[in-house]
DNA sequence: ACCTGAACACCGTTCAAGT
DNA sequence: ACCTGAACACCGTTCAAGT
């Protein structure tokens, strides 16, 4: 109904189906079924209406962790995110690229979504499965790492091939290993 | 001296000065002197230049380890890693970008370098300061880190600010830390 | 083998004008 | 408040031609 969640929707459609370079705004427009300037009456140019793209999406990316164990939402969080970037590798790109000037509405989306993400850590620190520490400073590692796994998978720079079988979510495992390791030295009891 | 040569890094530093969309094929060939078609006298296209860009980033970026503590080593290679995205982000971004078809002069530097990388980690391995396991698995793990890590500060996603001070180059200790408590868990005596 | 100049299609952006 | 049509500058790419 609104025109200008239309042409965000489009401008999505259009880096799934065919990529950034396919993005117009004469293609988005044409999706949209009105004349190839009518964007600049709700956005100021092409990339704040791409801003308006990424919000979105890195909001949509962000869904709070369902109940149940802490720990195992924290990795169905982290599995989601690797998993979206491989399905939408486009938008993914978009969302954490290179802005020439700041964006307000994308800069709240990404406040919000790092700490909607902090606080599912938290939570699963509450469970002694995690090391103790800053949930910030244990937030960044994990997204670092599901980040990394997943621009890396993009670009084929992971080697699926071989024995070294290292997917995202292989390489999330282990650092859920690590911390698990971590939070409960061998031969040390489990804290009460 | 080499027409082609000038080409790359008259495109590297136009990435470095003005970003990406500085980088047209006009103003390559307006840095090196000819008239802006000479390009495809060398390049198939413009992706191939870039593919060329690229291709060099990812060899220079992957210096074989200086001698000494190959643990030592290998930080100060996954620091280097980082502190050049930071210093050349438009050049980082194209390297790991995506490409619309196989480039083999670049998927034969990326294999080099990862190659070097994961030959770095087998070293550090030996010292059994790192956990024993397959070098292609912990050679994905830190690279994810370090890549994902940089890319998420080049963002703005990272949060220098508050308490949860955590830069790239904490992220790589944090992990460090992580493998050397998995490679001599505590109450356990170091191995011989 | 390498380069030039003219030309073409396409894109982001602007502007005057319409309802 | 929202949209249209014409126009402009710029870019990637192609082609015929030059040395």
């Amino acid at each position: 109904v609104n025109t200008r969640d239309q042409m965000v929707a489009a401008a999505a459609n259009l880096l799934d189906e065919a990529g950034p370079e396919a993005v117009t705004l004469r293609a988005i427009a044409a999706r949209v079924g009105v004349s190839h300037n009518a964007p600049y009456k709700h956005f100021a140019d092409k990339e704040a209406l791409l801003a308006a793209v990424a919000a979105r999406d890195l909001l949509g990316r962000s869904a709070s962790a369902t109940g149940g164990d802490p720990v195992a939402a924290l990795k169905a969080l982290a599995r989601e995110y690797v998993r979206w970037a491989s399905r939408h590798p486009a938008r993914f790109k978009l969302a954490f690229g290179r802005w020439t000037r700041e964006d307000p509405a994308l800069a709240g989306a990404a406040h919000e979504a790092r700490s909607r993400f902090v606080a599912a850590v938290a939570a699963a620190q509450a469970t002694e499965a995690l090391p103790v520490g800053d949930p910030e400073r244990l937030s960044a590692m994990l997204l670092a790492l599901g980040h990394g796994a997943a621009d890396l998978a993009l670009g084929g720079h992971l080697a699926r091939d071989g024995k070294g079988h290292a997917d995202p979510e292989d390489l999330l495992d282990d650092l859920f290993a690590l911390w698990a390791l971590a939070a409960r030295p061998a031969g040390s009891p489990a804290r009460r």
